[in-house]
Order: C-alpha cells, then sequence, then structure tokens
DNA sequence: GCAGATTGGTTGAGGGCTCAACTAGGGGTA
DNA sequence: TACCCCTAGTTGAGCCCTCAACCAATCTGC
C-alpha cells in the first residue's frame, strides 16, 4: 500500500459489526472486572495470575515464565507481584542457580482467594456469554477468536523484534 | 440458584473457547491501542470522543449525553475533557438555560487530529479483523456480539438502580 | 417561597498500566 | 582475565481509570 492511497474504509455492514463487537467486548470487560473487584477484590488480571501459578506444578513459576504464560510485561508483572505480595497471595524466592532470577510462589492465601474468587467469576462468565450463544455460536466464536490470534501473534513478535534491532542500531545504518 | 449450590464450571470445550476469546480480545486492544498512541498520540478513548463529537450535529454535546453515547462514567469523561482541552482539540461552553450544563464543542485542532487518526486506525482494525474473516464469518461475530450487548445492557441499567436504591435506603428497610 | 431531594459536573486520592532507565548477574570471545 | 553484550528483574514517573466526596443549580411538595 502506497503512503497516499485513499484507506480502505469499513463498509455500512463492517461498521455495524466493529461497533456492536466493540460495545459487547467492553460491557463484558467492564461487567466482570467489577464483579470481581467487588466480590473478591481483584482486578481481572490478578485472576489469571492467581490461576496461572495454581496451575504451574508446585505453584511455582519464574517471573519470566509468568510474564509469557499470561502475555503481560516484565514491569507490569513486578508491579503486580509487589502488590499480591502484600496481600499475602504470593511469596517471591530466590534462584540458587541463577543469582539474577526470581520465583513467584503461590501462598494457601493465594489459593484460598483463588477459590473464593472461582465460583462467582466462573458464573458471571457463563451468564454473559455461554449461557446466551447456541453451541454452534460458541463453536463460531472459538474459530474467530483462533484467526485473530493466529493473526496477531506474529504480528506482535514481529514488532517486538523491530523494537530491538532499532535499539541496538539507532541510525538504521 | 440456591448460595451454596455447586458453581456450573465450564466444560473443557467452553474453556478453550474462552481462553482463545479472551486472548484475541486482548491482543486486539493492545494492538488497537499502541498503534493510536504511536501514531496519532492518543488513546482509544480519546478517539471514540472525538469520533462522537464529530458526528453531533453542529459537533457540540452535552457532557451527559456524549457520556451516555460513548458509555463513559461523568467522572472518566470530565478528566478526558479537561486533558483533550489541554490539547485543544475540545473547548467547553457553558449552557445557558440550565446553568449546571456544560457542552463540549469539537474544534478545528480536534476535527484535524481525528482525521489524522482515523485511516491507520481503521486500516488496523481491517487488517487485523475484517481481513481475517470470511463474510458468513463477520455476520456470525455481529450476532454473538448483539446477543452479548443485549443481555448485558439491562443488567448494566439494573445495577445502576439497585445501587441508586441501596444508597437512598442503606438499611434495606 | 422554601426545604429536601435530584441532577450535572468536577475534583482528588489511589490503583494499574506503560515506558524508559537502571541494577546486577551470566555468557561469549579475545 | 577483561571486555562487551545480553538477560532477569525492579523502579519511578506519568497517564487513565474508578470511587467517593463534593459543589452548585434545578425541581418537587408543601
Amino acid at each position: 500500500m502506497g503512503l497516499m492511497s485513499e484507506p480502505r474504509w469499513l463498509t455500512d455492514e463492517e461498521q455495524r459489526v466493529w461497533r456492536d463487537f466493540y460495545t459487547a467486548v467492553g460491557m463484558l470487560r467492564a461487567h466482570l472486572e467489577t464483579q470481581l473487584q467487588q466480590d473478591a477484590n481483584m482486578p481481572h488480571t490478578y485472576y489469571e495470575l492467581l490461576v496461572t501459578l495454581s496451575e504451574a506444578p508446585g505453584q511455582v513459576m519464574r517471573m519470566s515464565d509468568l510474564a509469557v504464560a499470561t502475555r503481560s510485561s516484565r514491569s507490569r508483572l513486578s508491579h503486580a507481584i509487589a502488590r499480591m505480595e502484600d496481600n499475602g497471595w504470593v511469596r517471591r524466592r530466590a534462584c540458587e542457580t541463577d543469582k539474577r532470577g526470581s520465583f513467584a510462589h503461590l501462598t494457601q492465601a493465594g489459593l484460598a482467594a483463588l477459590e473464593a474468587a472461582a465460583p462467582g467469576h466462573v458464573e458471571a462468565v457463563r451468564a454473559s456469554v455461554f449461557d446466551q450463544l447456541s453451541p454452534e455460536q460458541v463453536r463460531q466464536l472459538g474459530d474467530i477468536s483462533a484467526v485473530i490470534v493466529d493473526n496477531l501473534s506474529p504480528r506482535c513478535a514481529a514488532a517486538a523484534e523491530e523494537l530491538e534491532r532499532l535499539e541496538r542500531d539507532p541510525a538504521g545504518a
């Protein structure tokens, strides 16, 4: 596509679908976020961290692996784990073999918080999504999501590599 | 549903679909947000405000109407408009007939910012969604979104009313 | 006309996120 | 060993959001 070419605007139909989709996603996020915040006093990202940790063997993970698994930046994870440590949900442990490294491991209190939060959250997801859709639509939603993820995943990786390249070689020589 | 009843957990299939969907939405949001932030120096919520204002007759709207139209809280809108006013994209005007009221009206600079941002944003939406889906899938996505919105809309309204009721009558007498 | 409730909007504190800068340990090569 | 780069993780500033408190103007019932 040339720099000056006419943008490919959305058709009326596409625009309608896009606005509905964006609205649906926004309402869904807001709904789940407030449900979790009010009933379990945690944002959804922390819930994801607790779930991921709880599924790890020994309920311990390297910070870096946890960041990849939750598609979180290192910075975000570091801030989040710091706060969750204050809550008593997680404890950090040093890595013996690589002194730079750090483990996050789920505490009993963390597991308890997750187990308290899960039923309400799952019920909210079921009530607002799966109860509303036919089995056929659930399958369709899965396919559509997979297509979008497959398309965006390499793009994210490519962007990250491009950034790294630029940092190493700012002049683009 | 009784208070102590067993939660209706998701099936494996539902869980797979849910994780894919959540991943897709997360990647999509992140992708569009950074595209808009880097290319047009605005968050997506400000883009929505500019679009909504630009479509209003006279490119003016009451703050309250703008909040409803963008499903934004009054507080969020107030903060956002304050910042956009600093950017020169919007100006506030007092309402003569209701001295509590306030109008937000789009400036030339605001319209220019929107027109500069739109092509890149639309292209990103097209590339990451509509180019990836068949016409049939676009239709499916529209239907699914509409179902979710229809279900969640009254729930939001009901929750808001419930909150108001509780504030007026905290004891629930 | 006036007291009380409601509405329109703003404000400040606090939380979560991003971005850029930084510390510190590990690994390769001469 | 010395040097350089890379990796793991943390930190602080700044932005956006939410929540609760607040002010001022309007409406309602008496």
